[in-house]
Order: structure tokens, then C-alpha cells, then sequence
RNA sequence: GGCGGAGUAGCUCAGCUGGUUAGAGCACCGGAAUCAUAAUCCGGGUGUCGGGAGUUCAAGUCUCUCCUCCGCUACCA
């Protein structure tokens, strides 16, 4: 059997408003999860909401609801859009749940037991109109009132307890933290000692959370209970650890902005309660709307997700995966997001697909012509086929999807070429059956690159899959069958003005 | 301040352990073709590889230094 593949993205705050950025994540997951399951390895695909905390309490009492009737309300706001993007995962886990508020309690036990937690007193900042502690960072923006040091009872988690053995696993495990430069940055950071963790809230301050189980008076910090979500979702239990169907698992993505919690609360915490840490994290950029200058004040950001609805999803999703080189920021307009689409998609890809079924539908009566005999230059494509799905497959092992899309629309290009040198158009009339190789030949080609790109596009190479009758296929070159009757359709990526 | 990353064609970027005339895509100009979504194909780049110095037979690629931009420097979620 493969490798079982597990891919989470980040559970959401679920006060918070969708928008690209949590759909840039999901999609990524979305994309690699599609990937595995269609290359047979059993997959588990988990996003959900974190729906604890303050802001949620506050949110709530704001609306007259209570907490749980206001995360219910603002819930679809994600399905919704997880729907839109034909988001795929297989799992759907809010904190809220029993399933999930169960196994916190049983790692803060465990981690109890383990004498990794301690009573002590906090101290920090306070701001009495937030009725929260601010940070540091916080204070320094000079943007609170009311401030006063305050001491308060609290658990802490032994977290520099592993400070070691973490640095340790980070250097000899080069793939854990991924891009090298986060991984850098996490290591700096823990050149200096690390503090423990605060891993409680008096219930007279918070009580929207899940309660400690050694201390009703106390619930516990937020993070802690999001991060358990990972184990939560593929399950656990105290005898047998976390599912060894899942666990651990392939691929934690995170944005950039929770890198610390992923790559240092997390690790230490399971380190504490004894339980394997995850292959990889990987922390992804951010998409930067065009000029910086843009904000949403001055009013003219145009939101990818609106583009759904004009160009649809498959283009959208298509743009967003290949203009990000994974871990680095890259820019989002719309005039980039055309160009993108009419060269790769409109003028490369569902051209050549147009081109071909028209000459089939002219010359061979829409049936699917021959194969014949290979020649130097068909074998020449079948041969940049091979090396196009094993570079493919080379390319999204190390999360380089960017460049594995870029190969496929390269190798699309080529077969624009070899159009060009055969012409088939003209060929017809001299040598049918050397014309309807050619066809065969770029109709094969079409076919392997929609596979090819099926996870990023679902729906699209769906449809041109299906003109060719060659929806269940596989990556072997010779799937066309001569004789099959191909499907009118429309242009595949109608061309933007 | 400390640590880390980046500065390569108009734009977005590739260039691993130093080695033939520094590359790709897009855009732009010229031509060919006309099966196709006016799409495609061919041809066209004298780029101070951020500045300066150094190591070397040889540096975009290593060292030093300077300039510019960015990220991290935790316990809000």
C-alpha cells in the first residue's frame, strides 16, 4: 500500500472574514491532496475553524448570542466559500466539538502527568477596556488605555524543557521546517532561551474555552487547544496515541505569521505528551495586492475570489498556484491575472485543444484517428511526456508546484509546435493517415497534460477529458482510443479581452 | 540593535557545490502561416548580474565592505 498522505491547513479563526489569504491555503492543500489521492496513496485533506477565545466571547455578547449560536452563524461564511473553490477535504473540524474538546483534555492530562505543567503567577500587562493582557508589542503601538501590571494565577507548560531536543530534530530533520529561510528563523530565534508557555485563563476573564481537567476555574489558552486539532481530527486516545492510519502527518500549512506556534508550541508540546512530530511544516507568503499603495481604505482592491465569478473557479485557482512561488510573497492584480490566463490557458492550452478537435471534427469526421506508426517526431513527444510526468511528480515531492505547472504548459507549447511542423492542416490532403498521427499524437499529449493538471484544475481538464472520452485514463502514453467519437464543446478558456 | 533573506533583461523570475559567447516566460518589433479562442510558428536582448575592493588561471556564483528593500525578535487570535 503507499504512503497515506495528510495535509492540514490552519484552522481558522472563525471571526474572522474569508478572504485570499485562507483561500490561497486551502487551495494549496486542495491541490496536493487531489494529487495524492489520484496517484492511489490513502489521503486525509483537514481545514476547519478555531472557535474559541476572547474575541468570539466578545463578538457574541456583542450580538445578544451566545458563543456557540455565533460560531454556528459564521461558519458558512467558510463552507460557502470552501464550496466555491471545490475545496476537497475530508475533514471538517471545528474546537467547539466534543470530538475535539475530549483529546485536549487528555494531552493537558498527559502533559499534566508528565510534570511538564506548573502553577505560577503571571505577570503582564493588562488593559482594562480589551479585559485581556497585551503585548509588548501591542503596548508599544501606544494604541491601548487603561493599562496596568497585573499578577494573576496561572499554568504554565514546560516548554523550554525541550528547547534542546527541538534545535536538535529542526537541524536533523532538514525537511520539517520548510522554506530554509523560516527554518533559519525559527533556529535564530531559538538561539535564546525559550520561556514557558502560559497555557491557562481564569474563567472570570475567559470561560469560552475548553476547561483545564486538573482546574475547572481555568480554561485553557487558546493556542493549545487549536494546535491539538492536527491529532484531534485523524483521532486519539490515551492507549493507542494518535491514528497510525494518519499520524504523522505529511504536511502542516501555515502562513508565515504562525510559524513560531507551528514550529516551536506544537513540536515541544508533543514532544511533552509523547507523540511523533509531523513530517513538515511549510509557511507560505503572502500575496501582496499589486502596488503596496492599494489598501482597502483607498477602496480599489480587487478580491481574487470576485474573479470567480467572471472568469471561474479552475482559472482562479490556476492563477493563485502558479504565480506563487511557494514560500516566497508574490503579487496579485488583475491585470497579471489576465495576461497569466490568455498565454498559458486561452492561447497555449485551450487553443491547441480547439485546433485539434476542429481538424479531427473536418477530416476524420470527429472519430479519433489512428496512432500509425511513430516517427522520429512523435516519438519525440511521447518521450517529452515521460520525462514531463516524472519531473512532474519529482517537482511537487518538493512542494515546487509553481514549476511542475510550468513544465506542463512548456510541454504544451512544444506540442504547438510540433503542429506547426506537421500541419496536419495541410497534410490531409496528401497523407491522410500521416495527418491523423499527427492528431492522435497532439490529442495524446492534451490529454496527459489535463491529467496532468487535474489537481489544480479539477473541473476544466474534467471537461477536456471528457471531449476525448478519456475521463479515467492514466498517465501511460497510448490512452486514446482510435474511433472514439469526440464531444462538441465550447472553448475550453475562452480568450480575455 | 541582534539574527536571517533579497537586490540578475521593460515586468515576473531561473541560475546547485565558481568554468564555454548570462537564461526562461510575458511584453515589444519584424516575418511566416491560416487548422484554431486574431490564437500559432520563426527571427530579434551591447543586461555596469545593487556599488566598491579582494581571492583565483577563471566569480552573477567565494571573502570583506558599503547602499537599498524585506522578514523574525514569541505567549492577541
Amino acid at each position: 500500500m503507499k504512503k497515506p498522505f495528510f495535509i492540514t491547513t490552519p484552522i481558522y479563526y472563525v471571526n474572522d472574514k474569508p478572504h485570499i489569504g485562507h483561500a490561497y491555503t486551502t487551495i494549496l492543500a486542495d491541490v496536493f491532496a487531489r494529487y495524492y489521492r489520484k496517484k492511489g496513496a490513502p489521503t486525509l485533506f483537514l481545514t476547519g475553524l478555531d472557535e474559541h477565545g476572547q474575541k468570539v466571547q466578545e463578538a457574541a455578547k456583542e450580538k445578544g448570542l451566545s458563543p456557540m449560536e455565533h460560531c454556528n452563524k459564521m461558519v458558512p461564511q467558510f463552507t460557502n466559500l470552501w464550496d466555491k473553490l471545490h475545496i476537497s477535504n475530508d475533514d471538517f473540524i471545528r474546537t467547539t466539538e466534543p470530538r475535539h474538546k475530549k483529546v485536549v483534555q487528555m494531552i493537558l492530562n498527559k502533559v499534566f502527568e508528565s510534570g511538564d505543567i506548573y502553577e505560577a503567577e503571571y505577570e503582564g500587562l493588562y488593559s482594562v477596556s480589551e479585559e485581556r493582557f497585551i503585548t509588548e508589542k501591542e503596548f508599544e503601538t501606544g494604541q491601548f488605555r487603561d493599562i496596568k501590571k497585573l499578577k494573576e494565577k496561572n499554568y504554565f507548560f514546560k516548554m523550554s524543557k525541550y528547547q534542546e531536543r527541538l534545535i536538535q530534530h529542526i537541524k536533523e530533520n532538514p525537511k520539517f521546517i520548510q522554506p530554509n529561510h523560516r527554518k533559519n528563523e525559527i533556529l535564530g530565534f531559538l538561539r535564546k532561551p525559550l520561556n514557558d508557555l502560559c497555557i491557562s485563563r481564569p474563567k472570570s476573564r475567559l470561560n469560552w474555552g475548553v476547561e483545564l481537567p486538573f482546574n475547572s476555574e481555568y480554561v485553557t489558552y487558546v493556542w493549545f487547544d487549536a494546535l491539538i486539532n492536527y491529532i484531534s481530527a485523524p483521532g486519539y486516545d490515551e492507549d493507542h496515541g494518535v491514528s497510525k492510519d494518519w499520524w504523522p502527518a505529511s504536511h502542516h500549512l501555515i502562513g508565515k505569521d504562525i510559524l513560531t506556534t507551528h514550529a516551536v508550541y506544537w513540536p515541544t508540546m508533543l514532544m511533552s505528551a509523547g507523540i511523533d512530530l509531523p513530517e513538515s511544516i511549510f509557511a507560505h507568503g503572502w500575496w501582496l495586492m499589486g502596488d503596496s499603495k492599494m489598501s482597502k481604505s483607498i477602496g480599489n482592491v480587487v478580491d481574487p475570489i470576485n474573479l470567480i465569478d467572471d472568469y471561474g473557479v479552475d482559472p482562479v485557482r490556476y492563477y493563485l498556484m502558479r504565480e506563487m512561488v511557494l514560500g516566497q510573497d508574490a503579487n496579485f492584480t488583475i491585470e497579471l491575472f489576465k495576461s497569466r490566463y490568455n498565454s498559458d490557458l486561452a492561447n497555449d492550452f485551450g487553443n491547441l485543444l480547439s485546433r485539434v478537435t476542429t481538424l479531427i471534427n473536418k477530416n476524420f469526421s470527429g472519430k479519433i484517428p489512428n496512432p500509425g506508426d511513430l516517427d522520429t517526431s512523435e516519438i519525440n513527444i511521447k518521450n517529452d511526456s515521460i520525462s514531463l510526468c516524472l519531473s512532474f511528480d519529482e517537482l511537487m515531492k518538493n512542494m515546487r508546484l509553481n514549476e511542475a505547472i510550468e513544465l506542463v504548459i512548456r510541454f504544451i507549447s512544444g506540442v504547438n509546435k510540433y503542429m506547426e511542423q506537421n500541419a496536419p492542416w495541410k497534410l490531409v490532403k496528401e497523407d491522410k493517415r500521416a495527418a491523423g498521427k499527427v492528431l492522435y499524437t497532439a490529442g495524446e499529449a492534451l490529454r496527459i497534460s489535463a491529467l496532468l493538471l487535474s489537481p489544480v484544475m479539477p473541473n476544466r481538464t474534467k471537461t477536456l477529458l471528457d471531449i476525448l472520452d478519456a475521463f479515467d485514463s492514466n498517465q501511460k502514453w497510448g490512452g486514446l482510443k482510435p474511433g472514439t467519437q469526440l464531444n462538441d464543446h465550447a472553448p475550453l478558456f475562452p480568450r480575455i479581452k
